[in-house]
DNA sequence: ATCATGTATGTCAACGTTGACATAATTAGT
DNA sequence: ACTAATTATGTCAACGTTGACATACATGAT
């Protein structure tokens, strides 16, 4: 038989082999404490030749300090979430926390539940990425943890700290390019959604749409998912409902990749006939076969940012609580070439 | 000031507000024990109003049960995998359990470290997505869980099922497919490992290359991380060493395109010179400008069947462990059709 | 009336670890 | 030689919950 059904080796088992007090094995597995250099060796002999492992639930319990740190994002399926996630993992491994990570898929429910779970955990410390709740109830969830930390948001009453991109200025230089090149009938593909990332683009692109003059229609708007298949199915219909439209603005590099796709499938030629732009520049949007246009943002320095900002609340140490980095303009083939105009 | 630094709110608390014993308002809680229905609405109206969330660390302390399922894996970022991901997060969390999620990023000293955080957290029991530490160390590893579930991986001790795809069937039917469609001269482009999936589908790729009577060479192999950056890296070399390949079957899509990349890089025409074959069918695959030739993978359903069957195993509910499935050839681009041969 | 069964609640120890505190022994400072 | 500080170890309760067990009252069957 195998040996799944045994007693947990414990902490006094080690004690009572080496001899020693279970406080003292303790002090041994932390090594935060005066234990001599013969006891210490003794006893970390007996816990690597028997494989003990402590158990974190009862640490906790004890210590109320779990070592994890909550992280909530939509969506890891998305390349952009994705690496910043891989931005978070690294650093918190690193500094010895581990990770719980929740990906809400964008619902709201979801949401709610990873914060429940979230409390019921007793992280250490939490870090949103996206929150779609309202504010206020967002308040609520960060009055109940320890420390939080928000990506790409506005400061809220009960966080930490924040992590974002300037979004607004980000935007405005993708919509200042597609003007330099030429183009003179924008559009705007929005993903879902009515927080800070979402209206602070937009608030951009309409600035830099109406300050050069242009005029602004409801009808050149469009938003969707964040999936490859939704952004292609609205792209296409603001396409076909805008014939003159010769540039349009996407949310991120999902959304903007649909809408290349869109313009393949109506047979409208990029960038002659219309310039797209991204966001985001996930690698995928650098491939030859896509070339977009597209903002670069600094993703897996989020992730780390965001992780050291609370890693150094979590140890008390002092250190800004309100990062902000810019994105660059990475031109690809989906515009045209700058001083290339009509 | 804020509420943070306040002792918890206990079962404790909502007892003696309740007026019931401690043992009641666990029972409510979990809702799996006589309790009258006055009783019940009382506490919980307690529960409701003071916000009250149990402590998990102390009832898995308590209970010997966590909730929570450990899942390894090579690397969220990889679209296959975190598609299982969410087929696995999906099952879970519909039944109540919660997810450990490890990235391994193809380090076995991140692996490892993955290990020993599950072994200290007590997980119910783990999934893993492609191990790759050697199969005696990963014996050990296993023997130390209640329940672990391994995916495209062939059964080994201590393992308590498995989930598969029939990879050397469904890779034969990619070489069979570039023979029917006339490739004479097939090239290979396998991930960098030595575990199941790799070794796997190499001798499909042999045995099939090798029924059909063509000569075979080790120039047509080639090997490379699983990232577009690499495989671009790789497959251009390998096309430039050899010039006749006219058929190149990779190991996965992200592999595939990165192969795709390294054709256009060097003017060499897809279909008409040489052919291509990925594996997975991520959604990128599909996209007009891509199109790659694949075989499909019921990702998330694997992601399903693997939480499926350890819940089944959790609840002592009797079922498959061991379960198989096939994948799909999707005809795209980037390979020649049917019947239309040289 | 008696007994078995089902319902409703309570008591108390246990889970495995750490924090607060206590105690010794050693070292250093005068 | 005496005190203070440093090093090394131990004792015991506490963390918040649940499991085992006990009790008590209804209900229904005999």
């Amino acid at each position: 038989m195998d040996n799944r059904s045994q007693t947990r080796i414990t902490i006094v088992d080690i004690a009572r082999e080496a001899k020693v007090s279970a406080k003292t094995v303790s002090r041994v597995i932390r090594g935060d404490d005066y234990v001599s250099k013969e006891t210490f060796e003794r006893v970390q002999e007996v816990i690597d030749r028997v494989g003990y492992r402590p158990n974190r639930a009862a640490r906790s319990l004890a210590s109320n300090r779990s070592g994890v740190i909550g992280v909530v994002i939509p969506n890891v399926n998305n390349p952009f979430f994705s690496e910043v996630v891989r931005g978070i993992e690294d650093t918190a491994i690193q500094q010895d926390y581990n990770v719980l990570l929740f990906s809400t898929d964008g619902h709201q429910e979801r949401e709610r539940a990873a914060y429940r779970y979230l409390e019921e955990n007793g992280v250490d410390g939490i870090i949103i990425d996206l929150p779609l709740i309202p504010t206020e109830e967002l308040e609520t969830v960060l009055r109940r943890q320890k420390f939080a930390i928000l990506i790409d948001q506005p400061r809220v009453v009960g966080a930490t700290g924040v992590v974002r991109i300037d979004l607004y200025n980000a935007i405005t230089k993708a919509v200042d390019h597609l003007m330099r090149t030429g183009c003179r009938n924008l559009g705007y593909l929005n993903a879902i959604g009515q927080t800070y990332t979402f209206t602070e683009r937009m608030r951009g692109v309409r600035d830099a749409i109406t300050r050069s003059g242009l005029p602004l229609t409801l009808g050149q708007f469009g938003q969707c998912n964040d999936t490859l298949e939704d952004s292609f199915r609205v792209a296409r219909e603001l396409l076909i409902q805008n014939p003159k439209m010769d540039g349009l603005i996407c949310f991120n590099d999902v959304i903007g990749i649909g809408a290349l796709e869109a313009c393949d499938d109506l047979g409208i030629e990029v960038p002659d006939q219309i310039s797209i732009t991204g966001f985001d520049d996930i690698s995928l949007a650098g491939l030859t076969r896509i070339g977009l246009t597209t903002m670069r943002v600094p993703k897996r320095q989020i992730g780390i940012e965001a992780t050291q900002m609370l890693l150094n609340c979590l140890n008390g140490i002092e250190g800004s609580l309100d990062i902000v980095m810019n994105a660059e303009l990475i031109q690809r083939k989906t515009t045209r070439r700058v001083n290339q105009s009509t």
